[in-house]
DNA sequence: AACGCTAATCTAAACGTTTCGATCATGTCA
DNA sequence: TGACATGATCGAAACGTTTAGATTAGCGTT
């Protein structure tokens, strides 16, 4: 800016004055800036204006897993959102992990990201201390937290797997056994509440060993239906709680020479492009990850842009039961389906 | 700062020498120091040390979809050797339009980003002008670009569509439908070389009615799998050269009423993680996902390391056939096969 | 006792912007 | 004609760091 302003014999707040538009300028210099701006090549240093404006235009966005689809897809939409608002999105990938969280995090506030969010992870109370003295806003995504009071957009899990539960009761399965993420996080507790919920609707036990719990990759999946699956009672169903997992429960069932729907019902969570196209079909809760994308982004510009009194804004949208052909209808009511 | 040296009775100069180790301080002050550290909750402020150092300890990544799993896969590799470093990532998507590609490196540029890894998007000339007057290295990721001579790292496409079509054509198959994206993009260029290369070697006419092109999307693979499967003279297998649209073929030809592989072979690049557990059983390209991000990253890490003047390096892997059960003997190799 | 050396510390200038208040023509009005 | 408002321009400080070079103190040599 030093150069242009000495090429076009003016001084740099001229220069500044012209390119932001804060001040009139004649039109004799204005020609003479634009004509030196563009024989330099000038581009304004987006970091001294940071440095002095104390705003960088720029979010921080934590997921868990990138290569879960349904943080995918939010992703790409928040990412949309921003790109409109003229904002830049810093991207980390906590992979599940609290202390990669924490970090990642603090490198997000040390960079000044006018603006955060967080598909958290674990304990929330890190991670509200760190927010409480950044003074950022702070919007959390899918999952929030005990203690953390701020904007929030999370789906009603509990509401959503009760129906797909019941959607499994309905079709006269009794033994469901169910596969979840470590309960930790708000969505896998409150999914699990759906299930227990379901269950205690309908009048049936819990049964305490159909209940498996892993570490949202395909792997604990496998396990945890191998090991449902190797029982001498094995359930009639399977929903998995988790969007990865689900591949692992498909696989288990391959690997011991059962298939779906035939000899067992498979649901799960989080839809995919895929879910009506390859055999079997699966029946899936599908959330809705443009408004969770859209809501999410736009809580945020709402608070960059100056309110930031208003008092935290938590909201909870409804999922879908996708039906597909991954159930199938059992006993009686299989019976009488046929007859 | 200026807070912590006070409280501390030191010089600034003494507290940026204590927390970067630049020079020694004697154990006094450095106690005095970081107790007013934390006393004050003193976090180092990067934007005015980037301002100062010239470099951000930031990288622009940028792809034309994320929802794409084979760049989701990429991104995520090269996010955690990124992070690794110390480096965060800015993530943009370009949706696949020259503009926005434009926008956005201008975007990352302006952020004093101190490297770049582009999954490119159309003509590389806009791309070659604003890279070579921003002085940061760039490497080019699954997409090259003619006059732009940096370092990159691509897969063989040609080759692995030459051994795709062809394993289709020792099957059996004389009429094959290949579905592609805009050409103007190295890989698609080069897998369309491989398709014809294929044909040519095994001296079969090449069919131009049997190549359909389209944006990437899943409906633009399903439009062309319609118009394919409605003419008269229908192919006997499909080759989809892109991910996202072969979900468009299967829908086509489930909705056309026919079924794979029974009566049509389907075979597409870029394997996912339920190609193997789903029916049909895609056969596919994989891409070495994980070495293609590593790799992407070391080059850029290595220049950033200051090796600033080697030659551009241009690394090139291949892809390697996933033969599962979307693809069916036909003809005389069928017969002899159930023989 | 004067000197030089080393180690520790500090002063002050930079990095590239924005912006407040000052300056300076110019024209208007009493 | 002098006072004054107006509009355009500028000078310089500030944002929070890093760092080159200056300063100081301590200590061993000669």
């Amino acid at each position: 800016m030093l150069h242009v302003a000495e090429a076009a014999r003016v001084s740099v707040a001229t220069v500044s004055a012209l390119i932001n538009g804060t001040a009139t300028v004649s039109p004799e210099l204005s020609q003479r800036i634009e004509q030196a701006i563009r024989d330099i090549g000038y581009k304004r240093n987006a970091i001294a204006r940071s440095l002095k404006m104390g705003t960088t235009r720029t979010i921080g966005l934590t997921v868990p897993h990138i290569t879960n689809p349904f943080f995918t897809d939010v992703v790409s939409v928040i990412q949309q959102a921003f790109d409109r608002a003229g904002y830049a999105v810093m991207l980390c990938c906590t992979d599940e992990d609290l202390n990669t969280q924490d970090d990642q995090i603090k490198l997000l506030l040390d960079r000044m990201v006018d603006g955060l969010i967080v598909a958290r992870v674990g304990d929330g109370a890190i991670l509200k201390r760190i927010v409480d003295d950044a003074n950022v806003p702070v919007v959390l995504l899918d999952r929030i937290c005990k203690g953390v009071d701020t904007d929030a957009v999370v789906l009603d899990n509990q509401r959503a797997v009760f129906d797909a539960i019941t959607y499994l009761i309905n079709l006269g399965h009794r033994r469901i056994g169910y596969i979840t993420g470590t309960s930790d996080i708000s969505p896998m507790h409150d999914r699990m509440a759906g299930y227990r919920e379901a269950l205690h609707a309908a009048g049936l036990p819990i049964a305490e060993e159909l209940i498996r719990f892993g570490n949202f990759h395909e792997i604990d999946g496998y396990n945890a239906t191998m090991q449902m699956l190797s029982s001498h009672d094995r359930p009639s169903a399977i929903f998995s709680a988790n969007n990865p997992m689900v591949i692992g429960t498909m696989k288990a069932i391959r690997d011991i020479g059962l298939s779906c729907p035939e000899d067992i019902s498979v649901a799960c969570f989080d839809d995919f492009p895929w879910s009506d196209v390859f055999q079997p079909q699966l029946t899936t809760v599908a959330q809705p990850v443009q408004a969770i994308g859209e809501q999410a982004a736009n809580l945020l510009l709402d608070r960059l842009a100056g309110n930031r009194d208003a008092p935290p804004r938590k909201l909870v949208l409804k999922g879908r039961l996708m039906i597909r052909n991954s159930c199938r209808p059992l006993g009686a009511i299989a019976q009488s389906m046929s007859a």
